[in-house]
DNA sequence: CAAACGTGGAT
DNA sequence: TATCCAAGTTT
């Protein structure tokens, strides 16, 4: 009975009509959002709580509407107002993906995901789910959500491997439903339900749609046995320092000296993280010091 | 392919 | 307190 084709479509059903009643109502997925909120949404979401992105969303669509608008002001802005979001390459990513856009679409987001994928800071997942979300494209939407949702339904695993593998994009690509619609809903339903019910600490077996159609479930939740994900740190790390440097010069009014940053760290810890900041394009180095690029 | 890349809330 | 985890991408 477990992951046949009538299987499959037992779950689309149940899943599709818990989404439709349960799914939130965040502000890119409302009929008024535009492929470029769904955008800035797809950057900003990456490897980060959906719950610390919609403020700075909300802001960012105010003062830039559409690419153009943003294309307009200097990278310096735009990093600016990523503030704390984390991976300030994301902001600067953000920024050249719209002076591209403006450059070679006509101002707008590629609805294509091959022009998707050239834009900096988009890769499978953005590309498949800007697809999806704003264009209605039926591409398998593979994020961390869906693939532990399909690891327990499917594969009766409590979580899924540290990385994707070419078995759950083949997996998640049998798993989509063959109507185009149904396909682009099971996206962003797989996704919700993985973020509001399956996660990944403590799953809500007892409110979920799909208990008893879940293979990990019904088997009784045995424990993962796989390989763990490598332990992420930062205290230590120049990550750290990268972090801190960069929120000096984002406070600063104008170009700091490097003497502002001597407080982070050790001298040679600022300085391999000064030298990675320039080369990433994050940080300008003039005659009065260091600041945002212009 | 492994490792780097920010930040903060939850357990 | 320590670790985990969050709509990944790039090199």
């Amino acid at each position: 009975m477990t992951d046949t084709q009538a299987h499959r479509e037992q779950v689309h059903e149940r899943v599709l009509s818990w989404y439709a009643a349960h799914g939130r109502d965040l502000p890119w997925r409302r009929p008024e959002a535009t492929p470029w909120g769904i955008y800035v949404s797809e950057i900003m979401a990456q490897q980060t709580p959906i719950a610390r992105i919609l403020g700075p969303w909300l802001t960012w669509l105010k003062r830039w509407p559409n690419p153009a608008a943003l294309a307009a002001d200097p990278p310096a802005e735009a990093i600016r107002a990523w503030d704390r979001l984390g991976y300030p390459r994301r902001a600067l990513n953000l920024h050249a993906a719209a002076t591209a856009m403006v450059r070679d679409h006509d101002g707008e987001v590629p609805a294509d995901l091959d022009q998707l994928r050239a834009l900096p800071g988009v890769g499978e997942y953005t590309a498949a789910a800007v697809g999806s979300f704003a264009f209605g494209i039926p591409a398998p939407v593979v994020d961390t959500n869906v693939r532990r949702v399909l690891a327990r339904i499917a594969l009766g695993e409590a979580q899924a491997a540290p990385s994707l593998t070419k078995a759950e994009r083949d997996l998640a690509a049998a798993w989509m439903p063959a109507d185009p619609d149904d396909a682009n809903r099971w996206n962003v339903a797989s996704m919700e339900l993985g973020a509001l019910v399956c996660t990944a600490r403590t799953p809500g077996c007892g409110v979920c749609p799909v208990a008893d159609l879940c293979v990990w479930r019904v088997a009784g939740s045995p424990a993962y046995d796989g390989p763990r994900r490598p332990h992420q740190g930062y205290a230590g790390t120049d990550r750290e320092v990268r972090g801190a440097i960069m929120a000096i010069v984002r406070e600063a009014d104008a170009a700091v000296p490097a003497a502002a940053f001597t407080d982070v760290a050790a001298a040679d810890r600022i300085e391999r993280a000064v030298a990675g900041l320039v080369a990433d394009g994050l940080l300008r180095l003039s005659e009065q010091g260091y600041d945002l690029p212009r």
